[in-house]
DNA sequence: AGACTGATATTCT
DNA sequence: GAATATCAGTCTA
């Protein structure tokens, strides 16, 4: 597999819009990218705004690997590392699933494809990501991320912060039913 | 459908 | 002690 040059080292909004329609397999199992937040370092809503912790130092390693953290001390999050500067990272929010239905359902404890991986802790329990994937490079195994395409691709701002607010770094795949929650409406 | 609540790691004040 | 890049359950209507 290979991305093209530089693509992870670009601003993380341009790297989100550009990953909508991609596959993400862990272990073989996922889908297609269909919503994806964007966080910069000098971002008063990331977790890197106020320099590097023991929790969010993968966020300052190499681009193209993962940080995973626990949210609200109940769910695990993934994100790709990327970015011009260290310390800028993409929350991966929902997938459209492809691969391992069966197992994802049985992971999750229900069978409706909409709600398999419709949100950042979902998407973590349907894959099986934890605190062990950390810091793991997104180009080798159990990790696999291919170029996919896009229906279309809309942005929004982004969900559960209350800095930035008003920031439009939430990308979404265009009339995806996959998404954790609808985008507001176009015009 | 919408509002409220519990779970509870990590960070910041 | 308070807030948080969340989710599922349960209540009210």
């Amino acid at each position: 597999m290979s991305w093209p040059s530089g693509f992870w080292t670009r601003h993380p909004a341009t790297v989100a819009h550009d990953l909508i329609g991609w596959e993400v397999l862990v272990g073989g199992v996922g889908g297609r990218i269909v919503e994806i937040e964007a966080y910069h370092h000098e971002d008063p809503a990331s977790h890197t705004h106020s320099g590097p912790t023991p929790r969010n130092a993968a966020m300052f390693g190499p681009p193209a690997h993962a940080y995973v953290y626990r949210s609200y001390g109940v769910h695990w999050c993934l994100n790709f590392v990327c970015g011009e500067t260290p310390g800028s990272g993409l929350l991966i929010r929902a997938l459209e699933p492809t691969h391992g239905l069966d197992l994802m359902a049985e992971r999750r404890g229900r069978a409706e494809l909409r709600g398999l991986c419709s949100g950042p802790g979902k998407v973590c329990q349907a894959l099986a990501v934890t605190r062990e994937h950390n810091a793991m490079p997104l180009d080798r195994a159990p990790f696999m991320v291919s170029p996919g395409k896009a229906r279309g691709v809309v942005a929004g701002p982004r969900i559960g912060i209350s800095k930035a607010v008003d920031v439009p770094w939430r990308f979404g795949e265009a009339g995806s039913t996959f998404v954790s929650r609808p985008f507001p409406k176009a015009s």
